[in-house]
DNA sequence: CTGTTAGCGCTTTCAT
DNA sequence: ATGAAAGCGCTAACAG
């Protein structure tokens, strides 16, 4: 019906009265009288106006979006971090635009570009496998836009992160098998460049080094996040020599891949060998009900990530602000997750 | 450094020339000669100009970017639609808005208003549980928005769609069991409104009736999409007087909960009772790599959905369009996937 | 090929 | 309390 072209001068003019009052009336300004705005009220809903936030962005400059690149949508952690993000906007009355870096620097420019084109309020993201270069988002930061980082971060100094204890994480986990027994324990990690791994690893080492045992170079497998990734280790770890009794997989995805292998070949966990793997509220007890993993809960981290954003956008001060939160990961332990022989 | 207020005027203002050859310039006009495009672009990287989108977008009353309404943002099937359909938006040059209705009607139709306002040039949708009403959305393509539906549609005319063929793969499943060798099987299905569950039930109650197996109504229990759902129907099917040999489940959340269940109780799938559910690539064979699952790739019908709605942008034509695809999901059985007893 | 002019629709001083 | 006027930054006729 209408076509989506009222404006505030239609309005204005079928009045007679002057469009900024019409504008004053539709933002509750108190400057108009009830009367008159109750008049514009009524006269706007029976055209169907719809105000143009285009316009309206354009004049205030502001546009009440936040840009959101993660390295990919459907990895469950990202897409709770999105839903934490998205719930936290939409209450405070911004709207997300997503986009998926698909582990690429190239991409990740590319969008930190668009973004930045689109004039969003603030950026928060997770950096894609390839980022050792910084220069785009030290750029993006020097144009205004507030940044903030998520579980993947940048090593670099005056940045405002969302994160979780990685290096507690990983003596947790690494700990926990330790407890359980477990004396020749692999770690399953990430991308080499990626902060979160650096840092899992190192809670690794500590834990191996508490309780004496000393750390083996060929037991560390790092991965590219891909299933196929946790199948190429486990075989490694199956053909050693050796008899390795537990991992500690600092990702997902390869717990996963492994765990698939194992089952195929009916080889148990936890009972033949105890996997500790970061995983998340949905999958992880569906995996394997009897594993014991850490949980990063990805929405809490995308909800305490987009209200960090927010209340920098708000306080709205030029100078740069830099806040680094560290949510605590918890290691969940599951009935049976004691391994039973050995 | 630059304070992102660059602007073609400044540019214009520096070479002496007029902003609308810079616009035309930066726009990679052919009616700027190549010199002074040459000239037009060095400068503006010197300054370290970026284009307005938003004014750009506000003269062209086009924006580049597709609002995207899914009920719930985390579930896996909603998120890799998403990533197929950021990367198909991506490729063409447009953004995603990405929005959840928490399966709300009311923040429905709030979403649907705020990206009508932000003016996005087309919304991709899976309604809410609790849609029964379409008036906002006729309203939508009212204004001129092209409105796609994918996966959960409305029974309303002239709409595009992308579906998956619910009632053939609620056949399938279903005879799949029956093939199996099971003559009493329970159907778990979902939101008693949404096309997508009556379709799959109709293909359950049409392979029942094929193979001249009554339908026993204590056997079709609903669900609102959550894992204790899965729970309570698989704790009422076990508390029947009689064995129920297989479980036909229309939606993978209920399916999970279920398994769960009776993973915990070490009761088999499929040996004691096999299940034949809706599922996704990653998941599926991770749950229980002896499933036999129907797949519905959130990916393929994303990138479909996104490939669809910019054919239809494209065309401009304001007449209204209306197309109908419907995606072949498949029966993936796996190994062992057959009841070994009974 | 380039400049002039006129807005897109809204908000916001500054008057009155 | 309302109106007049200017302009956010860009694009698109229309001239020349």
């Amino acid at each position: 019906m209408e076509n989506n072209k009222v404006t505030i001068h239609d309005i204005a003019k079928i009045l007679s009265i002057d469009s900024s009052t019409v504008s004053r009336a539709l933002n509750n300004s108190s400057r108009v009288t009830k009367k008159t705005k109750d008049k514009i009220i009524a006269k706007a809903n029976e055209l169907g106006y719809k105000r143009n936030h285009l316009a309206s962005n354009l004049r205030k400059s502001k546009t009440f979006t936040l840009g959101v690149i993660v390295p990919r949508i459907s990895r469950h952690f990202f897409s709770s971090a999105i839903a934490g993000i998205e719930e936290t906007a939409y209450k405070k009355g911004y709207s997300v635009i997503i986009c998926q870096s698909l582990e690429q620097l190239e991409r990740e420019k590319n969008i930190v570009e668009i973004l930045s084109a689109n004039r969003v309020d603030g950026v928060l993201m997770s950096v894609s496998m390839e980022t050792e270069n910084y220069q785009h988002l030290e750029d993006l930061k020097k144009r205004g836009t507030r940044l903030v980082f998520f579980d993947r971060h940048c090593d670099i100094p005056d940045n405002s992160n969302v994160l979780i204890d990685d290096f507690q994480a990983g003596f947790d986990a690494t700990e926990h098998l330790i407890n359980n027994g477990c004396r020749i324990i692999s770690h399953f990690s990430g991308p080499k460049n990626l902060e979160i791994y650096k840092n899992r690893f190192k809670g690794y080492k500590a834990a191996l080094q508490k309780h004496g045992i000393k750390l083996r170079d060929e037991l560390v497998l790092s991965s590219s996040l891909m299933e196929k990734d946790g199948v190429e280790n486990i075989k490694k770890i199956l053909s050693l020599p050796y008899k390795v009794d537990g991992i500690f997989s600092a990702n997902d995805v390869a717990a996963i891949g492994a765990i698939q292998y194992l089952k195929e070949r009916g080889i148990k966990v936890p009972e033949d060998i105890a996997i500790v793997g970061f995983s998340n509220e949905t999958i992880s007890s569906v995996i394997e009900p009897s594993l014991t993993t850490i949980n990063q809960s990805g929405f809490e981290i995308g909800k305490t990530a987009a209200t960090l954003l927010l209340s920098q956008i708000k306080e709205n001060s030029s100078d740069i602000i830099n806040e680094t939160i560290i949510l605590k990961s918890s290691l969940i332990e599951r009935k049976s997750s004691a391994r039973q022989n050995n």
